[in-house]
Parts: C-alpha cells; structure tokens; sequence
DNA sequence: CAGAAAGTGTAGCCTGGGCTACATATACCG
DNA sequence: CGGTATATGTAGCCCAGGCTACACTTTCTG
C-alpha cells in the first residue's frame, strides 16, 4: 500500500523469516530435552516425541539432525544429552521464551494464549526486539 | 522448569506452530499479491519471485498452491489474481501485520527491526493475542 | 530367567519449498 | 515484421520434516 519497499528489503527479510523457520525446529528440541534431563534426568527419544506431538520415528530423525549439528550427543539405546553448545542454546532459548510469554502476559493476553503463542513467536523475536520486550517488561510492569 | 505440563497440553501447541507454518507462506504471497495488484494493477510470477527473494520457478509453483487451495487464480501469461476468499485472507493479513508493527513500535522496537520481525511474528500471532495488542494500543498509546 | 511389553532404530514413502536448466511464449524494437 | 530480450512454465533434483511398518534391544515381571 502505497509502501512500494526497495524490492531488496523485503527480500532480505523473508530470507531470514525462512532460515529462521529451519532453526525453530532444532531450538525446540534443544529446549525440551534440557527440560527433560533436568526434570526427569534422562531425555529418551519417545518422551521428546510424546511431548511434541510427533511419532518416536521422526524424533530419532531431528536428534540426529541435533548431532550433526553439533548440539547433542546419542549413543543407541542410551538416551539424549546436549553438548556445551547445545545446553547453551537451550538456556538462551529458555530466557527468551520466558520473556516473550511474560510480555504477552503483561499485555493482557490469558496465560494459556501466551503460552501457545509464545511458541511459535520467539523465534522470530530478534536481539533487539528481545531487549526491547525485556526493558518494557522491567519499567512498566 | 519444573512446569511438567501435561503432556498432550504441550503437543497440542506444537501441532499448531506446525500447521501455522505450513499457512504462513500462502499468506504472504496473498498478501505481496495483493500488494501488487493496488499498487501494480497486475501481479506477475517474476515480480512476486523478486519481491520474496526466490526464484519464478519457486514462485510459479507456489502459486499453484495457492490455486489449489482456493486463494488464486491464474491463467498462463496473464498474471495472477485473487479470488474472494484470497483477498478477505490479504486484508485479514494485512490488519494484522499492522498491529504486529504498530505493537512493536509502542513497545521502543526500532521500526526497520519491527518490520523484519512481524514479518516472521505475525504468522503466529492468535485471534486472543492480536484482540490484546490492539487492545493496548488503543489504551496505551 | 524366559517371555511379554516397551523402547529404539531403520527403511521407505509423501509433501512442501527451495534450486537449476531448458523450452516456450510474449513483448519490444530496429 | 523479424529477431532479441524478457517473462513464463516445466522437469527434475535436493533437503527437511512428517508418517507407517518392521526389526531389534532393553527392561520389566511372573
């Protein structure tokens, strides 16, 4: 509308928009396992698909995804574990996610919304819009 | 942490952000096709290829999509149009778009960061959590 | 401690959304 | 009006991320 964008920008946006959405996979599966092995100690490939919804088959899969990507380890039969980089993956997504949801909380959203839309809006929440988020959360609640 | 949400609660959500995925692309194109049509009169496979940052063969054949699912019509050479239901979904988009900016905006996002980042946020944002933003904004600003 | 139950892994299939390469259609001009 | 440049469409490839089916471990239990 009327907004005509230099053609390169929105292109370059939409770009990212895509490699985000390859990202968001991993950093959920990251999130949830640092979740798993701390609550329950262990991260078995079947709790990780009951918990997203997916069958054993298509977790094993992501997992080995996650080791080729250097975020996790797995040997057969004995379980998930993150490496250094992926148990740092998972706190920085844990701090976002907290934020995202408490923001949407903030703005009068019910909590069971928040929750549910936190997951697929943190990923595409950037650094600067996260420190905004944070700075609002910090004066104005 | 420590949250231990009941399994199915947590698969729900992820389903969702699943099938929001799946439907965040064809709302996009109805939207840049949109865009097009006002600000162009026409919408031409190469333009949309340009304005997304793909290739025409990716956007010929997502457009295709959009004609099976009802949102588009096209015939060979002539552009590409929207059907009713296209347009309502361009115009629902739209106004959603705004809000996700204009929220972003209010909360000291810069604007070329709110930008980039509705464009991967908007997709996710529910009929709740959209209500709450404008609600704020009404209020708020 | 053997057999059943539960978990794990592998293979093979499908769809979506990218790409390049090539062939065809249209449009623009000398 | 013919030829070049641009746009369009098609084919075929790749990878991600789902799935089911099937085979094999591990664990639990009578």
């Amino acid at each position: 509308m009327a907004k005509l964008p230099a053609e390169g920008t929105q292109a370059r946006r939409f770009g990212k928009t895509r490699s985000a959405q390859s990202t968001a996979l991993l950093e959920d599966y990251v999130e949830l396992i640092a979740d798993l092995l701390a609550s329950a100690g262990e991260a078995r490939p079947t709790d990780i698909a009951r918990r997203l919804g997916v069958s054993h088959a298509t977790a094993v899969k992501t997992v080995s995804r996650l080791k080729r990507a250097g975020l996790a380890t797995a040997r057969p039969y004995r379980g998930v574990f993150l490496t250094e980089k992926g148990q740092a993956l998972a706190d920085r997504v844990r701090v976002r996610h907290r934020i995202v949801v408490d923001l949407l909380c903030a703005l009068g959203v019910p909590r069971e919304s928040a929750e549910a839309d936190a997951e697929g809006i943190e990923h595409h929440v950037s650094e600067t819009t996260l420190k905004a988020f944070a700075h609002f959360l910090k004066v104005r609640v």
